[in-house]
DNA sequence: GGAACTTGTGCAAAGGATTGCAGAACGGCG
DNA sequence: CGCCGTTCTGCAATCCTTTGCACAAGTTCC
């Protein structure tokens, strides 16, 4: 009877079909107790039949809520964001949450524009995986992996300090280094004026610092290093060659994340270096596959998870109206043992 | 003068801030020809003050186009999935659409879920990974890595054939081996009734029967797996060490996935198999990090980027109305070899 | 001086779903 | 018979932006 839009369907054609009201048609479908039994029936015959579907944009639009939250992460396609996307991203739809997923590349001013660009779909939240020298954002957000200088938004971050302590500790205490180097991220995101502090980059950093500091060993300044936003891999593979062509080279080497490490392991191979005979290796995120890496990596166990977790549980309870503290939570830091710290040469014997 | 909302200022209130119609306002901020110099300088200036967003989702519900396309995979977590993403959402943006990423978990119900929320979304394209046995999606898509059994909508995936073929024959003319397993991706995804065919996994299987049945070597039944959708890793393992238990074990075994490849060396080395002294070991896609692995992973080229890249563009062109016929683009594969194939060993003289 | 344009601006409708409020229909009770 | 409660329905406004159409003011040209 109704003109058959070529397009989908409308509430309006399931109304007019049915015989009833907008009103109740809307009211039906959402099995409003408002509405008589059979009508119910009905409607939801014809909006079966029509293959209805509502208008997200029309419902959100006039409920001021979207149900869907925006999720930018710095680099979608690196294992470590893409895993904790995964989780974050499961538990956010269990909840009845869509995820738009926005990639900065790090780049500072693609990250103010995702925010914006967010902003103006109207996400009832946000989860922000990177810096964050933001003025307020309006909407309830977590910010994870970073932990960000902006007051008043939750964050849940790597416990990096006790992560990084672990790692120190056991070159030091089992296998007795003295010379430890470290290639770790970027302190800063951005170009020139638009950098932005990077809370891991930086906390990972100062702990590396005090736990060298703290076992009494001496650090000279070329034993620190971090990579340039853009080039992670490449600016490690560097590093492991520059570092092991100092007069000193270190006898053993931490990356701070998994694509530091990997880019390090590349750089010694190619300068010829075995691991761990010439020089220990560690990372502080898990790389892929670390256990069939050559050596097996010794490593803090995959947190990527937990991590997308934890901050997607921590903004539903904010989206729920949980009015908790922000604060910020820590993922605690386990040590994950393999060979390229050089562990299974003592047991077996070297 | 106008109350300012507690909340994002509308167009609106910019309008009543620059004593201007809505329309006015509108047109000013859009750049139109239709607004004199001065009154759209003082337009875009209040907007800047007020920090205005224009609401996209009442802008997308009376344009009718949303600027958004939908991606449906079947695991965002995985590398392989991560990657395509990444480089899809690198075009997509580039050309001005957003991207919402749904995630299936490789089950059949929760695809159509997908592609009804997408709908529901008011997407203007749909780029799946996933199989496909759909009826008609009324928006322009593209499948990717899957070849639909649905006409009508384009695709982007892998050579299949010829990329196996490529493997088959490295085995078979390079090293001389006569005795191949495969452990493939799953034919089908979903439970039962369900159940959908997957493009991928069935050409390759059907590429690797070819090309063993080409070379003119016997293919036991015993010789050919498939993984469950659910716990690809974990069969592959499984399927490894049973492989090996054979009266007549392989000599080389070919991983269809990435994942797989990784999962049957592990099975292998669980088992006390070296590779390739014992077994050579192929993967069709390239692991992460495949030539840090012990041994560097024989492989065909990385090409997850190039599909998700080929795919993003192939939708811009149908989205712009290039009414050429969908039809299948085949991205062509290339070996990489490394060591586990063996091929070192030979050079370097066993 | 008036007709015919040109330029800018504003009114109001449209897009689709939701929801406050009013009111219809009906049963029950005094 | 009249009044009051229930139980459903429907009208119409609302969310915010875009845009077709009308119109006002100013300019140009016969």
């Amino acid at each position: 009877m109704a003109v058959r839009r070529s397009a989908t369907p409308t509430l309006a054609d399931v109304a007019a079909e049915a015989g009833v009201s907008q009103a109740t048609a809307s009211r039906a479908l959402a099995d409003s107790p408002l509405v008589n039994e059979n009508t119910r029936r009905r409607v939801w015959e014809v909006s079966e039949r029509l293959r209805f579907q509502p208008n997200r944009l029309a419902r959100s639009l006039r409920r001021g809520a979207t149900m869907a939250v925006g999720l930018v992460v710095p680099d979608v396609g690196a294992s470590f964001y893409a895993s904790a996307l995964k989780s974050a991203q499961d538990a956010l739809e269990a909840a009845g949450y869509h995820v738009l997923v926005l990639n900065t590349g790090r780049a500072a001013a693609r990250e103010r524009e995702a925010l914006r660009t967010l902003r103006a779909h109207q996400v009832d939240g946000l989860l922000v995986a990177t810096s964050g020298g933001y003025e307020d954002i309006g909407v309830p957000a977590v910010f994870f992996d970073n932990v960000p200088a902006l007051r008043g938004a939750g964050a849940v971050a790597m416990d990096n300090d006790g992560g990084v302590r672990l790692l120190v500790e056991h070159l030091v205490d089992v296998h007795g280094h003295e010379r430890i180097a470290y290639m770790g991220p970027p302190e800063a995101v951005g170009t020139g004026a638009d950098d932005v502090l990077q809370g891991t980059g930086r906390e990972r950093l100062e702990a590396f610092r005090a736990a060298v500091g703290r076992a009494g060993l001496p650090l000279p300044p070329e034993y620190v290093r971090t990579s340039e936003p853009a080039s992670f891999e490449e600016d490690a593979r560097v590093a492991a060659r520059e570092l092991m062509a100092l007069a000193q080279p270190p006898t053993a080497m931490i990356g701070g994340s998994d694509t530091l490490a990997t880019g390090l392991l590349r750089g010694l191979r190619e300068g010829g270096r075995r691991v761990p005979e010439d020089v220990a290796l560690v990372s502080f995120d898990e790389p892929v596959s670390a256990d069939l890496l050559d050596p097996p990596m010794t490593c803090l166990a995959r947190h990527d998870r937990d991590l997308g977790r934890m901050a997607a549980e921590a903004l539903l309870r904010a989206l729920a109206g949980d009015e908790g503290p922000p604060g910020t939570v820590r993922v605690p830091a386990a040590l994950s043992v393999r060979r390229s710290c050089g562990c299974d040469l003592t047991e077996g014997g070297v």
